[in-house]
DNA sequence: CTTATTCATGAATTTATTTCATGATAATCA
DNA sequence: TGATTATCATGAAATAAATTCATGAATAAG
């Protein structure tokens, strides 16, 4: 019988182009998605994609997409009218904290979607700099932290969010621009530029540049736009996330290389009080991040359970 | 996680105003919906009934009825849709024969709902009576039959439609009137007014007084309304469905009373060749006279498994 | 007050879903 | 063009979920 999850496949899959993709997505196996996915097609004797790369889908797959689109709001709307109803307590409140700088750039759309699902959550940011972000939610200063890697302490839950790849940024005539992937060595000769922010949130630095002994000389600023431009006069290289340098990767002045063979992948975590986890305005919020960071930002995937 | 079966059961609880009612209109037993209902309560955390009699939903179980309400009608269009993609041969003809004179009362409006949804599909009534109706579909001159009990051939699939109870009807005048359910020998000393119908097809006849050896005067009429009038006249008894006769009780010229302890009670069949009983447009049919039945007639309940 | 009904619940059963391990097929790159 | 890597499909096993059966408790009806 068809039911919410075939719809949420449906577009995953749609949107992603992949059952693979799709099914990380999902928090699934790829074997689960491609299993559901011949049962759909076997119960209504269609098929719902076509088996090529990168993967379509048929009229009935469309078909089945434009029902997703027209029913699966409406169920989720109804699902937090019923989280509200059984939450008799106090409307919400979401002070969130920021770590990484970047963040804002994905943060701000997505708490405007939110508010428009939780008009009485009163949403509040943490500014400053703090050692320890996570610890404002013990001392109940910030009720939702983003952060890179989970800690591992049992009072605060830490919910996956995306996974980004940093890309090393350097002039167009820059030498480094003919490799087609930059190494912990390529850096040594360099300036970085980078955020005013500690090493330990720096993921270029703290885990590529430092294990491998390099310490390149360094200049801090503040703005992503700024950075971008003294690469672009040659200042030095910097890092930042892919989806970050791509509307300036078009006027041709800095190119994006990977770093390292795998590339230097950056996990994201939301971390909230465990006993926050579980109420309906917060584990809404979390999907809403994830949801809008997977709409908005080119080349972001799921973040891998071992993480 | 909320599915259309639990739409659907909401929508079937509020209709009923009872678990076990509920769960026999969804072929599930009681305890099943139980199950389910407190399954979804404890997901929510929300009561979605007030457990008293009859049973009324609560605005959180409102809410869902709503949802129900918006959304199943779309995933039934959806899944019509690709029912329609999945057999591109021929669309579909239903040829329909039927046995019993008051079965045009809830089939004609049946037919008109389904002909929205299935515009392509011809149909047509085979008319004129038949001693065997289900052989017209071995003989090809009829795709669907509505009958009221099921045989045992391979070739035919019976699928349940509904049951109704028959009520004694009489003069509010009649002496019988001051009893609260009639026997077979109450119909002794009457006179029985019937359809044209041979005796097999009249329920009172075959299975109340043809067993207890009674044969009372007979006198055939074709319309309902001239039954209820001859009835109103004092001209004799008759036997009808209670959805038929509800309309004419208001006015009080004819009273209307159970036969026997557990009242005599009919079952209907929708009888197709099993090589049509999969087919997506046939079996919607048949949904759509369940439905359209248990919407607009009073009374009525589903086809317990046993029979 | 007794007798029906009706709903809830625990245990057992059946059914569905998901994962794991692996094979097949198509795309990519030396 | 092979060799390599990605991706999807599939069968069997494990896990999770839904359903039934048997029964108890609560509520309405006679």
């Amino acid at each position: 019988m068809l039911t919410l999850k075939h719809l949420r496949s449906i577009e995953a899959i749609h949107e992603t182009g992949s059952i693979t993709r799709a099914a990380s997505r999902l928090y699934l196996t790829q074997s689960a998605l491609s299993h559901q996915m011949v049962g759909l097609e076997t119960y209504y004797n269609v098929m719902l994609y076509e088996r090529t790369r990168p993967l379509r889908l048929t009229p009935a797959g469309e078909r089945l997409l434009e029902l997703a689109r027209e029913v699966a709001p409406r169920m989720e709307a109804c699902e937090r009218d019923l989280q509200r109803m059984s939450e008799r307590r106090q409307p919400g409140r979401l002070r969130i904290a920021v770590e990484c700088h970047t963040c804002y750039d994905w943060l701000m759309p997505a708490m405007d979607a939110y508010r428009s699902h939780w008009p009485e959550v009163e949403m509040d940011l943490v500014g400053g700099f703090h050692a320890d972000p996570v610890s404002l939610l013990a001392d109940d200063r910030a009720d939702l932290v983003i952060v890179s890697e989970p800690g591992r302490a049992r009072e605060v839950s830490y919910e996956p969010l995306f996974r980004y790849e940093m890309l090393a940024l350097m002039a167009s005539s820059h030498p480094l621009a003919a490799k087609s992937r930059l190494e912990a060595q390529d850096f040594a000769q360099e300036t970085l530029i980078t955020y005013p922010a500690p090493d330990r949130l720096l993921d270029l630095v703290r885990r590529v540049l430092k294990p491998a002994g390099i310490h390149p000389e360094r200049r801090q600023v503040e703005l992503t736009i700024a950075i971008v431009q003294l690469v672009a006069s040659r200042k030095g290289l910097a890092a930042l996330p892919a989806w970050a340098v791509a509307p300036f990767l078009e006027r041709g002045y800095v190119v994006a290389r990977p770093v390292t063979a795998h590339g230097l992948w950056s996990d994201l975590f939301a971390a909230v009080r465990s006993e926050d986890a579980t109420r309906g305005y917060v584990r809404d919020f979390v999907t809403t991040l994830r949801e809008q960071a997977f709409m908005s930002l080119p080349g972001i995937e799921s973040v891998p359970e071992s993480s």
